[in-house]
DNA sequence: TTCAAAGGAAACCGATCTGTTTACCTTGAA
DNA sequence: TTCAAGGTAAACAGATCGGTTTCCTTTGAA
C-alpha cells in the first residue's frame, strides 16, 4: 500500500483543477495526466465524472472547514475574539495566491438547480459553516446566536464575492468592521 | 427590417440559456435552435462564442441595472427610502421563478482569471451597481457615501449567494434589516 | 514461486464541441 | 426585373468530451 493512494492522488489534482478552471471546463484527460494515473484507474475509483466531482466537493468541505476552525481558534482565544478572528481567517484565504473564490459558490453556478446532487453538497457546506459560527456565537452568549451567525455568514459571503469578482484583496477588512457592529449589538449585556 | 433583428433574437435566447445552464454547458447548437436561426447567421453577427458571451453579459448588465434603478425609484421616494428599496427590489428578483443567482457571479466562476475579458465585464458590472448605490447615498447626505455604498453592496452580494446556493427566498429580508443598521449610522445628523 | 489484483498505455466508441463551407432560397430596393 | 444581401439547412472539419476495452506489466501476499 503506497503512502499516498491513487484515489488521493486523483482527488488532490481534481481539487486544484476544478477550483482553478471550473468543473465543465476540466476534462477527465487533464485530471489523469496531472495525477499521473491511467484512465482505467480513475474509473475504478469513481464510476463517473459526476461521482468524482461529488467526492471532490466533499473533500473540499472537510479541508476548508477544518482549516477555518483551526485558524479561527488559533487567532482568537475568547469567544468574542473568535467571532472576529473569522474575518482574519478569510482575509488570509483571500490573499492566497491560488484564491479563486468559494468552490461551492462556483459549483452552484455550474450546477444551478437546487436539486442537483452537486448543488446540494454546496448548500450543506454553507449550512455547516453557519453551524460553526453559531457555535461560536453560543459560546459568546449572544442574544440570538442563530441570527448573529446568519448575519456574520452573510457578510462573509458578500466579502467572498467582492474579493473574487472584483479582485478586492481587502474585502475581509471591510467585512470585519461590519461584522463587529453586529457582534457588539448581540453581545451587549 | 424585421421588428426583432436576428441579432436580438440570438442575444435574447443566449441570455436565458447561459443564465439557466451556464456558459460552458450551453452549446452554440442549442442557442441557434432556440433562437430559430441558422449557425451561419450567428457567426455573421458574432465571430466566436466568446464574443457572443461578451455581448450577452453587456446586455444583461444593461437590462439588470435599468430594472434595478427603475424598481428602486418606484418603491422608494426619499433618498433614504430608496436605499432601503434596493433590498425590496432584490427581494422581488430572488423570488422570480427564473432566479438563478447573479449572472456575473456565475460567469466569474467559469471565467476565473481576473484578466479574462468576460470576468472584466463582471467586475465592471459590480462597480456600476456600486456607483448607483453611491449616488443614492450621496442624495441622502450620508456621512461617507462611498463607504455606505460599499457596505450595502457587500450585504446584497451576500444575500444573492445565500438565496442561490441555499435557496433562501427570504435572504433579502435579513439583508434589509442589516442594511438599515448602516443606513441609520450614516444618516444620523 | 506462483497467482491474482491492480495499474499503465493506448486504441477505440459515439457524442458533442466550435467553427467553416456549400448550395440554395427569400426579399427588398434600384 | 434584376441583383445583392442576408437568410436557410445541412454537410463537414478537427478537436475534445466522458467512458470502455484490450493487452501488457508490475507487485505483493500466499
Amino acid at each position: 500500500m503506497p503512502a499516498v493512494s491513487k484515489r488521493e492522488q486523483i482527488i488532490s489534482q481534481a481539487l486544484m483543477l476544478f477550483y482553478q478552471n471550473g468543473f465543465n471546463a476540466t476534462g477527465i484527460d487533464k485530471i489523469i495526466k496531472e495525477a499521473g494515473v491511467s484512465k482505467k484507474t480513475l474509473y475504478n475509483h469513481f464510476h463517473s465524472k459526476d461521482e468524482l466531482i461529488l467526492a471532490t466537493l466533499r473533500k473540499r468541505d472537510e479541508l476548508f472547514r477544518n482549516n477555518l476552525m483551526r485558524e479561527t481558534e488559533r487567532l482568537g482565544h475568547t469567544p468574542r475574539e473568535r467571532l472576529l478572528a473569522l474575518f482574519d481567517a478569510v482575509h488570509a484565504w483571500f490573499n492566497e495566491e491560488t484564491f479563486s473564490g468559494c468552490m461551492f459558490i462556483n459549483a452552484s453556478a455550474e450546477f444551478a438547480e437546487l436539486e442537483n446532487p452537486n448543488h446540494l453538497v454546496c448548500a450543506e457546506h454553507k449550512r455547516l459553516v453557519r453551524d460553526y459560527i453559531k457555535s461560536l456565537a453560543l459560546q459568546a452568549n449572544a442574544q440570538d446566536p442563530e441570527e448573529l451567525a446568519n448575519r456574520l455568514n452573510l457578510i462573509i459571503e458578500g466579502a467572498i464575492v467582492n474579493a473574487h469578482v472584483e479582485g478586492n484583496k481587502d474585502a475581509a477588512k471591510r467585512a470585519k468592521v461590519m461584522g463587529e457592529v453586529f457582534i457588539n449589538m448581540a453581545l451587549q449585556d
